[in-house]
DNA sequence: GAAAAAGTATTGTCAGACAATTAAAGTTTT
DNA sequence: AAAACTTTAATTGTCTGACAATACTTTTTC
């Protein structure tokens, strides 16, 4: 029966696949129950065993949820967009880490990408996009804020901005971009003077979204993306050549 | 020893968050070889088909590769730009159907990305995006192309574009509000009159880039998705109301 | 020394069992 | 008749043990 038996993956990664389709091409809709496990051994002809793999895969990427007791089963599930924001930080981390990606090009990246949001935001952001850059702005500034804490901010002050334009798909898009850009970040050591040009920037930036002045937002992107790039460059050098003495 | 049971998922997904975590803490480096499911199952104080599925959960998110034999066995996987592509298509496509996004949202999205690329593109591009963008504006003109034919023709020609930015992290974000986009596209029926206006602002913007003027090809990109904003508006509103004679 | 055979560690799959969970159906009590 | 409790059935979660398939390692054979 088995026409090409060595090309095949192997059974519950066919089966997953086979679902998976199913979900995707629409056949199965949201919330609809799929066969139970028992059933779909015997669809499949195969173990229960290898059913149950073949859903934990399908698990792992949030399209279906599994729920015990007599009404239970395997469910389609509706992705949300936490999850999959989740999901793509997730792989955007291990991407960037595990590729030798610069931390040059990962920033251009996510500047360009920002940049683009900011008109935008500019034109859409209300109150509370305002409010969550001041008070990120304010926390920046602040003494004894680590290292840590300072980026952590930074990557919520720069939500709130992109969130500023209103559409969640952009939103979702740029996640990967803005949080994945966090554990290079956290590579670097930030002086009170970087901090503080910093810090100057993200005001000039809040000030042109609250005026609703897109390109001045842009520009201060753009400025803020130099500062970045050159602090990120003054550190890696320093790290080459460590303390002369000793 | 169960302190909150209640809370607690289950088993393999504990398990795939704890060897998760190592990999992305750095803890497990790339190829390298986990325990073999047997000694897992010691470790975690669990049966063995606990574990694989487990595994199965991690396999499913690119993070390991499984290989039989003598020295087999779990490896940490390299997660290459094409699984991770791969992955946020499928994922943006399930988003955008599952959540009654319209098509106004995401096309807005797709363009003001594709924007920002533009810049860049025209700045670094080389021969082969140029060639791969007239190619297919020559394909997009020809008489008998079907509308699939016609929107995958189009995601070649905008992939080129991103592509030509040169960053594969930009490349690696826009695949996904790129791509998609296409089953969208597809519910709509294109035109000959609507075929000719894209082709000639494809034309434009290719002309932009090669010429190296970022803001031209920019502006071809607005133009564009204005252009495919009326069309699909038009598309709909005929949907609603059909044919008015029987 | 090279080729063939056997050995061994590992994942892939299966069968069957029992535990845990949950909703529905049935039974008793009020 | 309504409410509270009990039982039942369906389903997933987990375990045990087994064997097959695979691929590297070692030994044997020529």
């Amino acid at each position: 029966m088995k026409s090409n038996p060595e090309l095949l993956p192997d059974l519950p990664t066919q089966i997953a696949a086979s679902i998976r389709d199913a979900i995707v091409s629409g056949a199965l809709i949201v919330d609809e129950r799929l066969p139970s496990e028992a059933e779909l051994s015997l669809q499949f002809d195969v173990s229960r065993a290898t059913v149950r793999e073949a859903l934990k895969r399908l698990a792992a990427q949030s399209l279906i949820r599994t729920q015990r007791g007599a009404t239970g089963g395997a469910f389609v599930n509706r992705i949300s967009f936490e999850a999959a924001h989740a999901q793509q930080i997730t792989t955007s981390i291990l991407l960037l880490s595990m590729n030798d990606v610069s931390f040059e090009t990962a920033c251009e990246a996510r500047y360009t990408l920002e940049r683009a949001c900011a008109p935008l935001s500019a034109k859409r952001r209300n109150s509370i996009h305002i409010k969550t850059m001041r008070e990120e702005i304010e926390l920046q500034g602040e003494e004894g804020l680590s290292d840590e804490a300072f980026c952590a901010s930074d990557v919520t002050f720069h939500r709130a901005l992109v969130d500023g334009a209103n559409n969640p798909v952009l939103s979702y898009q740029l996640a990967g971009a803005v949080e994945a850009m966090q554990p290079l970040m956290n590579m670097i050591t930030f002086t009170a003077r970087s901090r503080s040009a910093i810090v100057t920037l993200h005001r000039d930036i809040a000030d042109a979204i609250e005026a609703q002045d897109g390109a001045r937002a842009s520009d201060g992107l753009a400025a803020l993306e130099i500062e970045t790039q050159n602090l990120a460059r003054r550190v890696f050098e320093q790290r080459q050549r460590p303390s002369p003495k000793t």
